[in-house]
DNA sequence: TAGCTTGTTGGGCAAATACTCACACAATGG
DNA sequence: CCATTGTGTGAGTATTTGCCCAACAAGCTA
């Protein structure tokens, strides 16, 4: 405590070089000079400082086209809470943005002094929002995975995120030990009974937020992609109208749920209802768009965080 | 409202801009291309975006140095809060960092729901501090501010951070129409008595938080600088141990009020009291290090914001 | 100890960026 | 009406940055 000698890791380097460059606005020569290395070796800094997300970039400017649409998107949808993030015309990214503000609102959930419990999805999407989440103490908050976090090889679901968020967050965190898809209704019931996720299923219904991606059904869907369903299960989801699917539950294009097929073997807990919480779905991007329609059409969702083009196309539907 | 028609500002467009290089890491040339402009204007709305301070970074890294200090500051001098930033070797700017760091604390305060008072002091650093400040809606707290605003020629003191404060928080503010120095004892009873001023004084008392500057007695004092004291006054105050001037109050080396002379004739509020508040310095450089040193012992402070350097030099002296 | 992998360093260079200048244009004022 | 001033634009250029590569050191294996 007492001695003067604090280790210095390559991080805090890097997060010091990152300061120079950003916030003291130092070339990275000025840099190398201060800190007694190469040119080379403070651009490295800088760029690794960037790529550990050390630096934070915010705009806090708001942007009046994407209030004015994130306004007319709630007036329109009835949604309680909308974001809308602007749009790089020559991105593909399907995250570029909407991860960040979901992280933004996610820390803004977190900050609050009264305990919350606060559900979560999975896919792509929340992946990338909770690699942007700063590290933040939150004990009074409980974090509840929606979906199973077992693929169907055993390994750990990819994109279950249950993990990396209370990695981030020191919540305490309730995984949900099982597959995504049980084999059967009967093994699902089974494994809802179970002592040990009786109690999440509880804590899931009594979230006060929850956050989810939204899964499209094409040829690329997620689910099939990630190998929890076939290609004939995919297809035939398709045709009984799949249009989209939420923590691995099926929906038609308004927001009904599939009856049948994979659906009554999906072992997710129910999503939340919007009657009890703020339901925030993070999505955007054409292929998305059909979801988006139809979870706000079945109500699943009072919230959506996306970006300007896909706001455009949503109200631009009849 | 369902006009598609939104007024494009020179901000938006900067800020579109700034969004597509540093959070979509587009190049100026994509900007360009994308936004159909030159790629010199595509550069100028970037800078334009940072310059404005539309674009903020932050660094969320702890440095351990850093953290390491504060924490020394805190035990060594028994304040409740501390915060160091790094420090730019070459740079002598007085407020490089602790502007930001005071702006993010100040952030967290005014984030609270339940009302708080929150008084406030003069100086470059806070005037820093408040340009770096995002705007946020707060009508639940009031800003009150701790000293005068008018300069000896009638002129509005502009280092007086209140209207800067108050335009971009929408909390109720309240400024002291008063000069900073009045013309006698008698002058400063007389206007602390007038009725616009004593709710103010009340106000600045009951302030549960506050952000202060410490000016320096050298050759360059702010208060004589700008204009506040004549240089005979500031040779008097010297003489009779001055070291350091907190909203306009000389103070000893050992945080002591100097008797008599200017002291006087401050018309500020007193210092808030640290039983009651959180008094918060914001002061970096060797040439604050003495009024730093004399504000802790003096306890006129409970709380510091400084740099690297400072806090270690503060420590180094016995 | 030679041979290998792994990670770090600095040189060099092409790409990207910041800045200066000259000019065009609109608003202002005589 | 023209001069003036301020503001925005494009061209050109100097500076800064990102990245590839070869060299080298450290650790590990055989």
């Amino acid at each position: 405590m007492s001695k003067p000698e604090v280790t210095t890791t390559r991080l805090d380097d890097a997060a010091r070089a990152g300061w120079l460059y950003y916030v003291a606005g130092n070339t990275q020569d000025e840099i190398a000079a201060k800190l007694g290395i190469s040119r080379q070796s403070a651009q490295r800094m800088v760029s690794l400082a960037v790529s550990e997300g050390l630096v934070k970039v915010r705009l806090d400017h708001p942007i009046a086209r994407c209030l004015d649409l994130a306004a007319q998107l709630r007036e329109r949808f009835g949604l309680k809470m909308t974001e809308v993030v602007p749009t790089d015309p020559g991105s593909t990214s399907t995250t570029l943005g909407v991860a960040d503000a979901a992280a933004a609102e996610m820390t803004r959930w977190l900050r609050s002094e009264t305990p919350i419990v606060l559900g979560i999805g999975t896919g792509r999407t929340l992946k990338a929002a909770i690699e942007q989440l700063s590290p933040i103490e939150c004990p009074q908050h409980k974090v509840v995975s929606l979906t199973g976090n077992i693929s169907p090889d055993g390994s750990a679901a990819y994109y279950n995120v249950i993990f990396n968020i209370a990695d981030k967050i020191k919540a305490r965190s309730f995984p949900m030990p099982l597959p995504v898809i049980a084999s059967s209704p009967e093994e699902r019931e089974l494994l809802h009974a179970q002592a040990m996720i009786r109690p999440v299923l509880e804590l899931a219904a009594m979230a006060n937020v929850a956050f989810l991606g939204i899964g499209d059904l094409g040829y690329e869907a997620p689910l099939f992609v990630d190998g929890f369903i076939s290609r004939e299960e995919l297809d035939a989801l398709r045709r009984a109208g799949g249009v989209c699917e939420i923590i691995g539950r099926a929906f038609d294009r308004n927001g009904s749920p599939i009856a049948g097929l994979t659906n009554e073997r999906v072992a997710s807990a129910p999503i939340p209802s919007c009657e009890t919480a703020m339901v925030i779905a993070t999505a955007m991007g054409a292929r998305k768009m059909q979801g988006i329609s139809a979870a706000i059409k079945g109500k699943l969702i009072n919230g959506l965080i996306t970006d300007e083009q896909t706001a455009e196309m949503l109200l631009g539907e009849k």
